[in-house]
DNA sequence: TATGAATGAGTTTTCATTCAT
DNA sequence: CATGAATGAAAACTCATTCAT
């Protein structure tokens, strides 16, 4: 039983049940099965619709991929931004992003596990663009966020472009695993510890 | 123009040339267009050889997937090994592990983007298991070092399921950007920068 | 020009057309050139179909072979069974099922031809056990006919278990080498010798 | 461990040491996987020679084919012929006939399953005149022991055509199914069964 | 004679997508 | 809007056969 609640969020209402109940099928096909190996006709058969229907809504298979990515990606970036909000301090910033990437994942691992899986792809498609120009802009917010915060006492690391990958590497290395199930202790049991190092990887 | 040191390394002699042409076509190939999106077809016409040959060498597809997986994890390893030997403190193992990291990506960085994209396909097709026996060997050896190289005089994190996370994470995650061309910087020029974030992330 | 009342008895209606368009075609392909030697891609340009149609229908080759001989047993299973509705005496029934079997061989020539070569293909292939599970109804209804009918006063061979081995095998076998066309004359010309030898075989 | 009576008899000596081998091998293979589903490489793999050996001694699939084939019917033939040299009636020929049919299928079952489902194959292929003329000649010699027997003191069955498929075609029918064992008991229960059968069927 | 690498035409099957009803 | 039959290009894989060593 995957949860739902990322879709009602995006697509909310009566008339967007189906698409829903397409979205949500296709989830659970593309990560038990794999994205290429998930064919239009499974979909199909698990969500009790006919070809038609599901090319009604999306047009293509890439479409349902791009709506189900986008809407993953701008949850778990809408989740950050909120968790941003009440932060002061660039200690505050930094634990806020680590947490707020771990409770997501726990909260929505099969949407996570989606997202790894996907992003190769989209890269690759028709929205790579798309793809792109919003990494950039989070980008963009982020930097902003950062400047605007009472800055640290104490002396950091001096590359921006190395920033995001100190601080979010280490949880998102572990969680991959974890949504691997490669190891079996869920990442919220160390979201102290991933934050704790992060703000430590940081400092010079 | 790939390196085929790795593939000489694996399978030399002349009896294997074949082998080798097809293994670094089947390399640039999968690097191009997608593991999936890679047909055997491509493969022949890239080699200027048969399908009947290319079958005969790797019983499938996939026969060649895990042939250029392993032989990049098991030159990936050894060269990690090999910068272990001279280490003699925790800080040593911990800069070798990450600097060794990196410069095998930078080394070759088309194995490492096969690398990064072959794992998932690899661990559901009939290797799994190899794949499975190999990391965990990896781990007890990495253990087994570091009790056995004098112990630190600082305080460190103390689950040593997330220690390889925390060491690898960042530099992980900047080398997976730097090969998809998201950040031009090379990962070389942040070495000693991954290693020290390494280092002071796992101090407690 | 095959006869097609089989397969209109067996798929009526318009919405059939294609199947039963495909299922004819087939046929004739598979005794002209053999099974194994039948190629899907004959059987589409025979019908001036698509590969997909075929497919859509029948799922895989297999597919097509077990509807038509199905499709040829349960006729030839159903005029057996409306000869044999009837008779009244032992020697009745015997008459029915040997001019019965020549009688339907002769009429459907193609047909027959097919149920032999396709039986062991059948038997080794997914529809093995509805196979069996036939085989041993019709014997079970064909053992019920005879107890159900008034006694012979004669007597009769004691096992049961080769009775239709003696009652069929002659016919079966002069049909055989006439579908093979070593032999000229038609069995319809036999039809009484081989009811007459059946029933004195049986005596003891 | 199939019986490799009938290839020494028809292959002696050293020098035919490999050929024989191949060819027992082979009919293992065409007997569980069906003759158009074994290929030279199980073949091969089988015998654990190579695929030049296997075309130096046989030219091509069909070569091994047909070299079984008529060492077989070769086989079954002879043994026919010894079994006739000693019949003075024609009650005498009808049993020694229908016997030795069921002793040799009983004493070769492997051969008698390859026959069964080689013919058709053998009568398609190159060999198909060799199969023509061996048959012809075959009647022909049944024919003249026909006449120089002393003649019955019974009316018989007129046709000389529909003879050998009242002889044969109840003991073949069971031998059939027994080896593809649709009924258990053996052949050699029954024949003297047949053979009084036989007899009686064709009495007018 | 023996070997097995190499060939490549040929097969089955899949699947995204279209479109008439 | 919904349906599912039809399309056909494309893919993986097979296998008899050849031939250089």
């Amino acid at each position: 039983m995957p949860d739902t609640t990322i879709l009602e969020r995006r697509f909310p209402g009566r008339r967007a049940a189906l698409k829903r109940e397409i979205l949500e099928h296709s989830l659970a096909c593309f990560n038990e099965a794999g994205i290429e190996a998930t064919t239009i006709d499974a979909i199909k058969a698990r969500c009790d619709t006919s070809v038609g229907a599901i090319y009604h809504h999306f047009g293509k298979k890439e479409g349902i991929l791009s709506a189900l990515f986008f809407a993953a990606q701008d949850d778990q970036r809408s989740y950050l931004h909120g968790q941003l909000a009440n932060t002061e301090s660039h200690q505050d910033v930094v634990r806020a992003i680590v947490a707020s990437y771990v409770d997501w994942v726990v909260a929505h691992p099969q949407w996570a596990r989606f997202l790894f899986q996907a992003r190769s792809t989209v890269a690759k498609g028709p929205f790579s663009q798309d793809l792109k120009d919003r990494n950039a802009e989070n980008l963009h917010r982020l930097k902003e966020k950062l400047q605007n915060v009472e800055p640290s006492q104490t002396q950091m690391v001096e590359s921006f472009e190395i920033l995001s990958s100190l601080l979010i590497g280490p949880a998102e290395n572990y969680c991959r695993a974890w949504l691997a199930e490669r190891v079996k202790t869920s990442p919220a049991d160390y979201r102290e510890e991933f934050a704790e190092s992060a703000w430590r990887s940081i400092q010079r």
